[in-house]
DNA sequence: CCCTGATTCGC
DNA sequence: GCGAATCAGG
């Protein structure tokens, strides 16, 4: 997933305009997860709820993936909605872009 | 039950 | 720096 200066901006953009990092992620192409994350990298997010409770206890999981750094993978999102997934890479163009924009802010704006 | 958000971990 | 894994709350 190479975050271009447009992914960020359509990412700061949709989330701005109120998106679900899901939405956002879906859009993209990419996982909730690398949206949520590139939000907290950029110091991005919306600040609603407050570190409940995640220090750093993390079980010994290690071997997470075993090859890419971070890129592929069946994402096959342990939490929730085990059943199917997305197949297709989701072409939007321009104008559709523009339209879910508008969209957007004509929600928030 | 599902979705959503945030953090931490491994490369 | 990136994505995935994972918990926590509504």
């Amino acid at each position: 997933m190479g975050w271009d200066t447009k992914d960020v901006a359509l990412l700061k953009r949709l989330w701005s305009a109120g998106q679900s990092a899901g939405q956002i992620a879906g859009r993209l192409g990419c996982s909730r997860n690398a949206v949520c994350g590139m939000l907290t990298r950029l110091g991005l997010k919306r600040g609603h709820k407050p570190p409940t409770a995640r220090p750093k206890i993390r079980p010994p999981p290690k071997l997470r993936q075993a090859s890419s750094a971070a890129s592929a993978r069946p994402a096959a999102k342990k939490v929730s909605r085990i059943t199917a997934k997305r197949q297709q890479p989701k072409e939007f163009s321009k104008q559709q872009l523009y339209a879910i924009l508008a969209e957007a802010v004509r929600n928030t704006g």
